[in-house]
DNA sequence: ACCTGAACACCGTTCAAGT
DNA sequence: ACCTGAACACCGTTCAAGT
């Protein structure tokens, strides 16, 4: 969420970058080259700055990260029309929330921020709790279930972006993709035998995209009362 | 899993070092001072040798770091004895899983590899795709159910732990604390009515353990005919 | 086969000083 | 108030050579 920025003092040096430019080139470099290129020192050059000039703006990577995460929502977080039914407003909200983490895998270092991603974020649990109240919880309750559905949407994103990560940077003669194989195809059946029977179905049953299956699950089972 | 070692060839120098003794002086370090000061520079003086000798034991740093988790779930996760109800066995296996991965979470930046943690916990997969299918899901929806719980639980372990990490590094003077309590403290109760009402006490719920909540739900869900 | 020394190509952050 | 230069205290990994 970009705070208002101070009123401008009219004493001192004029400034010559701003935060809004450094979280902008930070974004920048993030789409272009990942995460992994972003550091304060090349983040200083393409800024035509020095490095410790970004720290009189932010306080540390740290923050900077967090920034672009907020930035990140801010911008892509577009708010559905709420569906008449509860429990569809509880689906449709999470997967907003879902699809705009999705579509950035580096956020998954920032990401697993306690339970509030971001200020632009709040709309979405607002739905959610709600639709779980109107679905019969208490408002207690209700807070528990977003959390559930929260680490549901924070597993599926962080397992998936590790996953693609992994199969990324072990290059095409990948030694990891077969290390599952291996241990798939030395399983024991008598000892495994549910694994055994789905082992050659492994790889494409869990490539398939399941997360809006899975989400349905968990809220069914959050408003089967027990 | 700890390999057999390849049979030793009696030709060449002999080692000084072994890949059980790397893995072990890691954890070691890991266990006091936390994964963050695991090093290949410090694991190799600690082992009395050079970094460089320790690249012929482990590929590289990632790889070391599998191997410790590996280790870590070897040593920690025990077989309960299943209950005969199968949803019992699926809730019994995936908190055994939880608990070993809770218990040391540094694990977070090896966890998130896909879907299999470790060859030791194949046992525990096997009870829980086994359970899915003895209360009446199709092998494959078994295996997408256990995707579902794996999600909710690494996702419960990754938030968890990250929380946990910024809270110890924000230090007494906590401004992270304070960027929550802001959000919450100023919350327009027209426009996000149930987060106003529960503003209040959203701190205490989120920090309650309602792990097994969450997986009796999830799972609940999974069973719901749909 | 296993290990070493030296180097490469970097990091985030702090300090003291300049404008 | 804002920015700079230089330094501190590190990283993971590779190369070429030694035993």
């Amino acid at each position: 969420m970009p705070q208002p920025s101070a009123p401008r003092k009219t004493r001192g040096r004029p400034p010559r970058i701003s935060r809004e430019e450094v979280v902008a080139t930070a974004r920048r470099i993030v789409d272009e080259d990942g995460v992994d290129r972003l550091t304060m020192r090349r983040l200083a050059t393409e800024i035509g700055s020095t490095p410790m000039a970004l720290y009189h703006h932010v306080r540390n990577k740290e923050e900077l990260l967090l920034l672009l995460l907020d930035d990140h929502a801010a911008r892509t977080l577009r708010r559905p029309e709420p569906p008449a039914h509860p429990r569809e407003r509880i689906i449709v909200a999470a997967s907003a929330i879902h699809e705009a983490l999705a579509a950035c895998p580096w956020i998954v270092e920032v990401l697993t921020a306690d339970d509030l991603m971001s200020a632009s974020a709040l709309w979405f649990v607002e739905q959610i709790v709600d639709g779980l109240v109107e679905c019969g919880l208490t408002p207690e309750r209700a807070v528990h279930g977003y959390r559930a559905i929260w680490y549901y949407t924070a597993g599926e994103i962080v397992v998936r972006a590790t996953a693609a990560r992994r199969r990324a940077d072990a290059g095409p003669d990948a030694d990891r993709a077969t290390y599952r194989e291996r241990i798939f195809a030395d399983l024991d059946p008598d000892e495994l035998p549910r694994l055994a029977q789905v082992a050659d179905n492994w790889a494409p049953l869990t490539a398939e995209d399941t997360y809006l299956d899975g989400l349905r699950a968990v809220v069914d089972g959050l408003l089967v009362s027990r």
